[in-house]
DNA sequence: ACTTGACTTAGAGTTAGGTCTAAGGTTTTA
DNA sequence: TAAAACCTTAGACCTAACTCTAAGTCAAGT
């Protein structure tokens, strides 16, 4: 079964331009043409997914043609690549823990609302928000990327 | 205790250029100036703090904007103001729950470097990659924004 | 008084990642 | 056989979020 563009952006969530983007940066190497016309197979589906994760994770279009760049070269390149994968991990967990530290300022933020519409007003819990630290740098958790 | 621009920009661990665009977009309403100067004080801090907190969470500088004019508002905002904070609530879930399905794909990935790194070449564990499911948009968990 | 260094502004420039248009080719449908 | 509905390219344009430059102000130190 082969598709065209249109299916995968449909498949990919993304628009049609987004996918020539993308090709013309590098990202669909092995692409089959008929008549110039981009023709994606099952075979391609893999890296599909792949590039879908990739991009989630957020990861810049350029580290990803860095990688497809590696795969092109074979398995002289297997651990650079695992190398690569691995930093990528890293990365999400740190995504996740500053996502989940900031999740509990935004839900204390929530419960301060509740309290501030129960009583009508802002003023009312002035003196409950101030019992939370301050800006405190030290303990952010690390940056992702 | 006051603070000038590039204390603050260590602060937060942005440039003096990105506090200042921030200033531009009106992100600080409310802080001091002596001759111009920007003088930043304890009591700009929870802002400071929440503010640090949206950017993290990747809410755009349009909508932090307007949040902050709600907050301007006053008193007749405040359900307006929990609504959009839930909706950072959701926002940082999706986020996270995003992450954490497109971890096991790497970590899948990792494993599967780890097997081609021992045994020197990709084609050993092609058949074993071959059994994880194609791209299967339906599957995926429910886009951030 | 004068240099140093940190601050100010307006506005131009940059980067990443698309998004769209114009002009044209091919293939299916009426 | 012709229009509709896809596809193609090159390249211009767009948006968000900075990033920097130029020209200038101000306060502190020598």
């Amino acid at each position: 079964m082969s598709h065209t563009i249109s299916e995968i952006a449909k498949m990919m969530n993304v628009s049609v331009y987004t996918i020539r983007y993308w090709d013309k940066e590098g990202l669909f190497p092995n692409v089959k043409r008929v008549n110039g016309v981009r023709i994606f197979e099952e075979k391609d589906f893999p890296w599909l997914r792949l590039l879908n994760c990739l991009k989630n994770i957020n990861m810049p279009i350029k580290k990803i043609k860095k990688y497809v760049d590696l795969v092109l070269e074979g398995d002289k390149t297997l651990k650079e690549r695992y190398e690569l994968i691995l930093e990528q991990e890293e990365n999400i967990k740190n995504q996740i823990n500053q996502l989940k530290y900031y999740k509990k300022q935004i839900d204390f933020k929530k419960a301060y609302y509740e309290k501030a519409i129960e009583a009508g007003s802002e003023n009312a819990v002035k003196d409950w928000i101030n019992k939370k630290p301050t800006l405190d740098v030290d303990k952010l958790p690390e940056k992702a990327k």
